[in-house]
RNA sequence: GGAGCUGUGGUGUAGUCGGUUAACAUAUCGGCCUGUCAAGCCGAAGACCGCGGGUUCGAGUCCCGUCAGCUCCGCCA
């Protein structure tokens, strides 16, 4: 590959040390980039120069000038070099057929050492074993290495597809602000302080969901944005307390062309990025369903180990667990466990506890044997009902079965929990890409004694559920969907509420004053009496798409500058202590005590 | 806020039942070496075992606390 526009005299570069074929074979080229690993014979030195696109071996020979060979003893690890010299073909048995320029090599003829470098804290290499301490401290070293250069092309891959996808459609990318109003309810904002006006503050975003929303009162119709959102909440492998999603909203749309649209950007990431076709149209499947089946709101289809209801078998049974799980209301699902008899006492004893800090009261479980059940439980079941539970779950000699009978949300969380947990090792990657449709609207939250909105106060109910919407809450169901690949929900979205009345009625149910919701989306409320149009739309969690697709489990390692898991940045120090002249022209006063401060 | 795992030369690891001199590889530095590509050979230097306290005649090892990283629960409209 020529860089056309480094091929000038005063340029260091006319080549890419990895872009260097046998079509370049004696033309003299000059290179620039980072010394890898040395080799040094005594009168000859060999190179590996490196740069973003690969390396290439450069050579050096004693008998080719004194003065240069000095300078090539002089060369460590990650110099700094612009090079000049004559690419030529390697002799047969000298073509290193595991280098994809082993057959090429460059006999320098000049040499300029740009920058000298301290010996690096860790191998630039891929598969490396290293602390993820030290990579984060060094990450701009970490990101030398071929591995992560590919990860950030990769995501500027994905993130152009996405943009011309979406432009082909008609979606106009439009920025919106990341100094807003804290909004309540949803995550935690960060805060940031006015100076203007003392004692005020900005929240950064945690989503543009209210400008979205207002792009499309504003007339705009098809926009998306790739856009950073913020949240200060609590760190995961895939949660970091600023992340990128594609933020896309829609008028006049529907949302089955929002359905189509979203499963084509997936199918075009795919076959671009891993050449994999994927079938369309996406699995689509009831919130209520995927509780049932597979206790969780995402999914991983990959595996079978659906959740089985065994209540009318239970009924029968003399097992009080059960029986009183059932006279309350509430529910007894079991899961099966194949091949699960390897699991010992103590595994066993583990799932219970685990079980238990779940939520549940305690997990029940039976081995499948020949002879039928091995369990504590057994004496409470006549062989009938246990014969009848081992074929109602599908179960055969060698499995384990495991029950949780309590209120259905639990039974449901628990299994699913534990179905992740028992699934089968080293899944192969293999897309299973299913909506979660028909979510609930609200949830009611214990702690505060008062309904919540399950995805965010802007989300349309479903019209025949509308009748509900003051007698039984609980039971309207929202116009709101997920996508979810293999385990992770990797986008949500909903069709929005767009006439002021319904939007009212929803905050009122939320427990928001008359005050208060004008007060706080009192711009909302104006804006869709002003004509807001039918719309609707979603975000895409982008770091974990790109996660996906490169077959990462954290999002750590798409973001080029993360977090660690107590939110901090080890290469910048971040968060950090400020001056105090900053606090105070910020009228802030802190109450840490001065001995809990650093510096 | 809670639970679990990890922390030993620059890096990756070993270190038994608590026992005296903390081992190995690699990197680093020096020497030899003209076809290596994880170059090779010879030699040198490099650790108060994350930090603090305790038990003990004696602690890398046991106990308590603490810090950092990771994973999970809570949390994440």
């Amino acid at each position: 590959m020529r860089l056309p526009l480094l091929s000038g005299e005063t340029n260091l570069k006319t080549h890419h040390c990895g872009a260097l074929t046998t079509d370049q074979i004696n033309l003299k080229v000059k290179l620039a980039g980072w010394v890898g690993r040395r080799r040094d014979h005594g009168g000859l030195i060999f190179i590996d120069l490196r740069d973003r696109s690969g390396l290439i071996q450069l050579v050096f020979d004693q008998r080719n000038g004194e003065k240069l060979f000095a300078l090539a003893e002089s060369l460590r690890s990650e110099y700094v070099v612009a090079v000049e010299g004559d690419l030529v073909r390697r002799s047969a048995e000298n073509i290193n057929p595991s280098l994809p320029t082993g057959e090429i090599e460059v006999h320098v003829t000049k040499m300029e050492v740009l920058n000298r470098s301290k010996t690096p804290p860790f191998y630039i290499e891929d598969d490396l074993t290293v602390d993820e301490n030290l990579r984060l401290r060094y990450r701009y070293l970490d990101l030398r290495r071929p591995e992560m250069f590919n990860r950030l092309k990769l995501r500027h891959r994905a993130v152009k597809l996405v943009r011309d996808y979406l432009d082909s459609y008609d979606f106009l990318e439009v920025e919106t602000p990341m100094l807003t109003r804290s909004t309540p309810e949803g995550a935690r904002d960060f805060l940031v302080p006015s100076r203007v006006r003392p004692g005020s503050f900005y929240a950064l975003p945690q989503s543009p969901q209210l400008f979205k929303q207002l792009l499309m009162v504003g007339g705009v119709e098809r926009y998306f944005q790739i856009v950073r959102c913020f949240r200060d909440e609590d760190l995961r492998a895939d949660r970091q307390p600023e992340f990128t999603q594609i933020d896309i909203e829609t008028s006049f749309f529907g949302s089955e062309n929002l359905f189509a649209i979203l499963e084509g950007l997936m199918a075009l990431l795919w076959k671009e990025i891993l050449g994999v076709d994927l079938k369309l149209p996406f699995l689509r499947m009831p919130y209520r369903e995927a509780m049932n089946r597979f206790g969780s709101d995402k999914p991983d289809l990959r595996f079978a180990m659906e959740l089985i209801d065994i209540e009318r078998l239970a009924a029968r049974s003399n097992f009080k667990v059960f029986n009183a799980a059932l006279s309350d209301g509430g529910s007894v699902k079991g899961l099966c466990v194949p091949g699960g008899s390897s699991l010992s006492r103590k595994d066993l004893d583990d799932l219970t506890l685990l079980s238990r800090q779940l939520g549940a009261k305690g997990l029940a479980w039976t081995f499948i044997e020949d002879k039928g059940w091995r369990s504590p439980i057994a004496k409470f079941f006549s062989a009938e009902v246990m014969d009848e539970i081992t074929e109602a779950m599908g179960a055969v000699p060698g499995d384990v079965l495991l029950f949780v009978a309590d209120r259905w949300e639990i039974c449901c969380q628990v299994l699913g929990y534990l179905r992740r947990h028992l699934a089968p090792q080293g899944l192969a990657k293999d897309p299973h890409f299913l909506w979660i449709i028909d979510f609930p609207l609200f949830h009611y939250n214990e702690e505060e004694k008062r309904f919540d909105s399950d995805h965010h106060p802007f989300t349309a109910p479903r019209g025949e559920d509308l009748v509900f919407l003051d007698s039984d809450p609980l039971a309207v169901r929202a116009q709101a969907y997920d996508l979810v690949l293999d385990g992770v929900e990797i986008g949500g979205g909903s069709t929005r509420i767009h006439d002021p009345e319904t939007q009212g009625r929803i905050f009122k149910l939320l427990g928001f004053s008359e005050e208060e919701s004008h007060n706080k989306f009192g711009f909302l409320l104006e804006a869709l009496s002003f004509g807001a149009p039918p719309h609707g739309g979603l975000a895409l969690g982008l770091d974990r798409i790109v996660a996906l697709l490169v077959g990462d489990d954290s999002i750590r390692q798409v973001i080029p500058f993360p977090k660690t898991a107590a939110a901090a940045c080890l290469m910048t120090g971040a968060p950090a202590v400020v001056d105090e002249k900053q606090l105070n022209e910020l009228k802030i006063m802190l109450k840490v005590d001065e001995g809990d401060e650093e510096e």
